[in-house]
Parts: C-alpha cells; structure tokens; sequence
DNA sequence: TGTACATCAGTGAACGCGCGTTCACTGATGTAC
DNA sequence: TGTACATCAGTGAACGCGCGTTCACTGATGTAC
C-alpha cells in the first residue's frame, strides 16, 4: 500500500539543467524497454523522474520536442559508434567489417531504439535540409567509409551507389532479426554479416 | 454543426457476418493511412464503418483481436501477391526477378502497412509453432523459389541461406525507402532490386 | 546586520479528451402451436 | 389466421483510466540598500 514513488530533491541555485538531463535519461530508459515514441508519456517520464508532470515543461515547451530530442539522441549514439569502429578498424577494407560488426552489435544490444529509429514516421523534407536529418548522418559515416575504400580499389565507378547497398543490407538483416518471431543467433548473424559485407564489395 | 456521421442499415438476418467484413475492410483502410497499430482504435473503425462502438464487439472479443486479425490479413496479402509473381515469372531466375519487382511494389504501395508488418512487437513464440506465424509464409515463398533457382545451378549447397540474404536485404531497401526522410525514386529502386537479385544470385 | 524584494526550481489541482469495455435495452424477423 | 415467444443484429449510456497541458501557487536561495 506504500507510495513508491520516490521524489527526487530540488536542484540547487543554477543547476536547473541538471533536470533537463535526468528527463532525457528517464526518457531513454523507457525507449529502450518499449520502443514505441507513441507510448512514451510525460507522465511516465515524470514518474521515472521522480517529480511532478508539468516540471518537464521546465525545459521541454510539449511532448513532442521531448520525443525529438530523444530520438535526435539514439541517432547520434549510432553515428558515434560507427564512427568510432571505422577509427579502430584500420585499412579501409578492415574497417568496414568493423563497422557492419559494431552496427549489428548496436542493433541487438538496443533492438528496441533500433526499431524506434527506423521505424519514426517518415516525414518528409525539403531536399536541402535532407543532411541535417539524423539518419543522414548515419548515412554519411557510411559514405566516407565505401568511398576511402574504393578509392583504393579499381572498382568501377558506377558502382557507387554499393554505398546504400552495404548499408541497406545490413539494415534488413538487423531489422528482420529485430522483428522475427524467434530469438536470434548473435554469432550466426555477425558473421552473415561478415560475408555480406566480402558479397558487396567483391561482386 | 451537421453530424456528417452516416449510419450504416443493419444487416438482414442471417447476414450478420457481413458487418465482420465492413470492420475488417474499414480498419485495413485506418491501417493504410497510419500505419501504426497503437493508433487503430476500435471508436475510430466504429466511425469509419458507421455504427456503434460495442458493435465490433460482435464479431471480436476485444480490440486485440482486431489488431491481430487484420495484420494476418496483411501478411497473405504480401505472401500472395509474392506467389502470384513467382507464378507468372517462368523459369526459376526469372521468377526471382519477378518477386523482387514485386516485393518493391507492395511495400512502395503500401508503405505504411508493410512499416506495421516489420515493425511489429516481436513476440517469441516457441519453435514448433513458428511455421504458423505469418511471416513465415512470407519467408517460405522465397525459399521455394530460391531452392527452385538452386536445383537448376551448380551452386555450392553451402549458400543455402542465401535464401534469407536475398529477402533480407530487399527488405532493407525497402525498408529504407520507406523510412527515409524524402521521396524515392521508384524506378531506381526497382533497378536497384535488379542489381541485388543478379549481385545474390551470382556471387 | 536586517529586511524587502527578485529569482529560481519546481508543485498540486484541475481541465477536457478519447479510449476499451460492460450493461441493460430495442426493434425487426423468424418459429411453434 | 393469430399470437406468444425466441433469436438476431444491433444501440445508448455509462464506467474508470491515463493522457497533455494550463494555472496559480510555494518555498528556498540569492541580491539591493
């Protein structure tokens, strides 16, 4: 019968931001269990907080600028860690399986946001603001790693757009291994993606 | 101030299954339109078919079984449509040619229903029972049809599961089409989905 | 050192909404005798 | 042919719920004089 709802303590003079970060971290929390921004509630948020629903208006001015930012975020987190692979990978070659390695090691470590990131309504946008989308940005990671690589190669030219093969692949394998109905055999899929990767950039 | 709500005239008797259908056809439209599960409430199909809310309750016990009795309905339609171009295709490459162009068409067609299909909660099912879940009978389309391309080649056994890559990876295409944030191409798409058939089936 | 006031970081109560579901009902159509 | 009753195909009102958002407020910490 207790209240467990534990009340987190009043910021100090000038730390009022420390709030915004534990809103997005609650907010985060409760993604990666439900994976659906429509069942992401303020209220829900606040309980996880800790504090009162209308506080979150202290730094978010609806719901809706709430779920961008925390989908804006789990972009990132994706484009970092890609990037972060292709950095540790090496010679071009090496770091791309790096990459497909680290990207579907995200994916079943987070299927929930990965799910959430591809799965956000499309909303379409004027062709000039396309970079500034998040997903752009994993795109890009992408690009310069295929380009470092065929520039090393003799491959032909009009190959390039083996860029968003690579890439769209490794998505389907990800996101039918997120959504089948059976639990999935990490080792068998990383190392199907390592023959996806030999598959494009040999064939 | 006019209620544009037009009510539907109740069935003869004897035909009281008929209204099941209106439910069913009305939701696969709401489902069309958004694409999302959570969103499809019962009240909404009820305005849509034009009768009184508890009236779906006729004809399904709760508003989950709905859900699940239309996105079944989905999955056939796609597993259809598959078998009807694995059908018309001819010889066995061809044919793959062919669900692959089809394959595109349907989720550019129905962009938010083939979102819904994939984007499902997965729910783990045990192992015997997972050749009755619908995407199941998706996948087994193309098995047939790439065991049928197999036998007719000389290709190593041991690329089997490229069953799975070929359908995998046009579902990353697609998916991508469908999530990105502006418009696609049709045409590079489905040339693209060429490429991949030829680029699978080769390597 | 005191005191009036400003600012900061929140809170509690209330609003109107749409939802899934239950309940007792209604009115047309059929059947038994 | 009449009439009592059963079945079918629904309906209207109500329930309790969680939600996003607004509003006027509170209490601690700082600053001016």
């Amino acid at each position: 019968m207790g209240e467990t709802f534990r009340r987190r303590a009043q910021s100090q003079w000038g730390e009022g931001e420390a709030l915004k970060e534990e809103i997005l971290r609650a907010g985060a929390r409760l993604l990666a269990q439900s994976g659906r921004e429509g069942e992401l509630s303020l209220r829900a948020v606040a309980r996880e907080v800790g504090i009162a629903a209308p506080s979150i208006y202290l730094h978010f001015k609806s719901r809706a600028e709430l779920v961008e930012t925390l989908t804006r975020r789990a972009y990132g987190r994706l484009a970092a860690a890609l990037a972060e692979a292709r950095a540790e990978g090496g010679e071009p070659r090496a770091a791309l399986h790096a990459m497909a390695q680290r990207y579907c090691r995200f994916a079943l470590d987070n299927p929930r946001v990965y799910r959430l990131m591809f799965g956000i309504e499309r909303v379409e946008v004027p062709r000039e603001e396309v970079p500034a989308h998040p997903l752009w940005q994993v795109r890009a990671v992408w690009e310069e790693a295929v380009r470092a690589w065929h520039a090393g190669t003799g491959a032909r030219p009009e190959r390039a757009h083996r860029v968003d093969l690579l890439w769209f692949s490794l998505h389907g394998m990800v996101a039918m291994a997120v959504a089948l109905p059976f639990a999935v055999d990490r080792a068998a899929l990383r190392e199907r993606a390592e023959d996806l990767v030999d598959l494009v950039l040999a064939g």
